[in-house]
DNA sequence: GCCACATATGCCGATATAGGTATATGATGG
DNA sequence: CCATCATATACCTATATCGGCATATGTGGC
């Protein structure tokens, strides 16, 4: 057996550096092909290979608009990842033992109009 | 090129499913080899080889006990994956605006003692 | 010293990748 | 209709994977 298809998985999916940016990129908001192949200095082929794997994951959508084909960010695929590694995440965050704090702490940010970050 | 070495990268050492499951199960405590194996129903080579990877990125750490080699997680490499799949977390959390909703939630699932997966 | 135990490594086969180049599909404009 | 722009697909090569099996390394006990 060979490594799992990137396809199989957003976790496989988004292993690829390449793909990663494309979504960064998207996250700006919605783009055609040739925005990306520009934004991202690769061959036109190679994104339309990544956004194949993406869109296969359901982490990007695809909407007609003439002869363009505009691409957009669908980030739902990534709540499991998310999920999965943010139970290790007290792993590097040894504040993180006492969830009730930690919640205190970010409350009283969010409360203090500090936005993310 | 083929796809980037599975040691490149937590993103890419992570992929791997059973690679997920030894965290997993060394999350509840650390764990000699025998144990992983028999945790995972997988054969001993397999175990051994997996462990090589996520040595190699960090993600877990072998101490020597007598003729048993003790490992044990590390889950700071997974500081990167957490941070950019964060980035897109308003991509599926709509509610995301009402963080104290989002709170009150992960208290809740904390308090009911959820693991991972 | 020798044998059992615990773990790591070597070699093999099958597979699917990323990237490249050339080309197919598909829509638009003249 | 034909040329052009926008995107997708086909084919190719080199590579590294996962898993299996056999074996090396290394430790402890008798």
């Amino acid at each position: 057996m060979a490594r799992a298809a990137t396809t199989a998985d957003a976790f496989n999916a988004v292993a690829e550096p390449r793909r990663r940016q494309i979504l960064e990129v998207l996250a700006a908001g919605e783009r055609p092909v040739n925005d990306l192949v520009a934004a991202l200095g690769l061959a036109q082929p190679l994104v339309s290979k990544h956004l194949r794997v993406l869109r296969a994951v359901g982490l990007v959508r695809a909407r007609e608009a003439g002869r363009q084909r505009v691409y957009e960010v669908n980030g739902e695929p990534l709540k499991p990842i998310h999920d999965w590694v943010k139970a290790f995440e007290k792993s590097w965050s040894h504040r993180f033992e006492r969830l009730d704090v930690v919640l205190e702490e970010m409350k009283a940010m969010e409360e203090r109009g500090h936005g993310s970050e």
